[in-house]
DNA sequence: ACCTGAACACCGTTCAAGT
DNA sequence: ACCTGAACACCGTTCAAGT
């Protein structure tokens, strides 16, 4: 705060990379993504707006270097303990429980689960090998992983948008549903009239159960006739739907 | 292009809620949601930038009506025709047809199927009815259309996102794997380097299947003993898992 | 009613200048 | 090297004025 104009003597910088990174995580929690300017950020660190581009190259940077470091706190399973839905599971609630930390950084953390940090790949090693011990093969592998990711990406993006919003903006589908008459639709209206006041799932777990248990299905059918021509999740189709058909507008 | 000020007459208004959302969605579509500017979008439509603020209250609401548009063309399918998986399968076919259709406006349609617009409650009566038809019970409709929804949107991000970047950054798992020695993710190395170069999945349906066999292993659950207590997808969890334990993190 | 134009309070970023 | 300050080219939006 001393301090006032020209170059730092080294050891006393005023600003680093990390520092930068904090505060903007911490101006992104507290008052939201849209109030994470670089002039703002500069403002709270008591800097001229332009001091910032020393240490970081524009305002993508920051917040992939935000995106990041929040990452970097990704608190994975052990891997390799105990069945492998737990091991997916664990890895499941790790990510859920990350989200939930930083609501408001929820659309960046959904759209750079896909990006290279490495943070990113060790946490997809412990989803592959949790997959991996489930007795797939590496086909079925990627498309297992890929199924629990875009599920977690999409469930990450409703929750995080409900804790971000204003409570009274997030109405459910039930809430909206009340605004029409109940024969506009019908199916919707019943459903929700069935189901008690406190019995809304919501929560992450539920989905996933179904989601290993899918899962679980092919591996069984993998296990059980592993001489089967190109292997494949088309087998699955078949024995899971009880029903051949392979629909012509499918890909 | 005539007339240059003034009110115009009765008839020739220059300018309509409708036309602006049109317009405004072509510029999305061709140049991407960050050339979507107020002042952009009304030098499109060779107007005052401020002629705009008589018709829409502020660009949320642009960018609502632009979604609220898209959302009016999806094509739904005909209710109650065939088996519930190949009415799931073509409701999320539909979904996934109108985000390819749209990459840029990816983020805006998977945030906005929370909200209440008629079209989206028509297209989740579509979705409910046919997991209805599934013989699930309310409360296990509710968790299957969630997770239903929660995939196509997580896969609908991860395609809108490749889609609307340039094709060098959207990099797979397996290109940024290169980058590393092979010891340093071993799971993730044997794996991809077991599949074959055209072998990738990636489209939505492979998921589906996986997500779709998960809950018809939980509707044969519900319809073999309808007399457990409670019901739910507890019971999905330890006739799945073939472990009983719950663990205690959850939730 | 509908469009205009100036103005306000913001942005991200470049560039030349300070120490 | 690191920070500053003015400047540029944008934003979204308000307000008073035109017809």
């Amino acid at each position: 705060m001393a301090r006032k104009l020209g170059r730092p003597r080294v050891g006393e910088e005023r600003l680093s990379r990390k520092q930068i990174l904090v505060t903007a995580l911490r101006l992104i929690d507290g008052e939201g993504i849209e109030a994470m300017s670089m002039r703002r950020l500069a403002a709270e660190l008591g800097v001229d707006p332009m001091a910032l581009y020393h240490h970081l190259p524009n305002k993508e940077a920051v917040l992939a270097g935000v995106t990041e470091l929040v990452f970097s706190e990704l608190r994975l399973p052990a891997q390799a303990e105990g069945p492998w839905q737990q091991q997916v599971s664990a890895f499941a609630r790790a990510y859920r429980d990350l989200v939930l930390a930083h609501p408001n950084l929820v659309l960046h953390l959904i759209t750079s689960m896909g990006a290279g940090s490495p943070a990113l790949l060790a946490a997809n090693e412990v989803l592959y090998a949790a997959l991996a011990s489930a007795g797939l093969p590496p086909r079925q592998i990627v498309q297992a992983a890929d199924l629990v990711v875009d599920y977690l990406n999409g469930w990450a993006l409703a929750a995080g948008l409900a804790r971000s919003k204003h409570p009274d903006e997030a109405q459910g589908l039930a809430a909206l549903l009340q605004q029409y008459p109940t024969e506009h639709y019908p199916t919707l209206s019943r459903i929700f009239s069935n189901l008690g006041e406190d019995e809304h799932p919501g929560g992450m777990e539920e989905g996933l159960v179904l989601l290993l248990a899918g899962i679980e299905a092919v591996a069984q059918d993998v296990a059980g006739s592993s001489a089967r021509q190109q292997g494949g999740i088309a087998n699955a189709e078949t024995t899971a739907h009880g029903c051949g058909r392979k629909d012509g507008q499918f890909g």
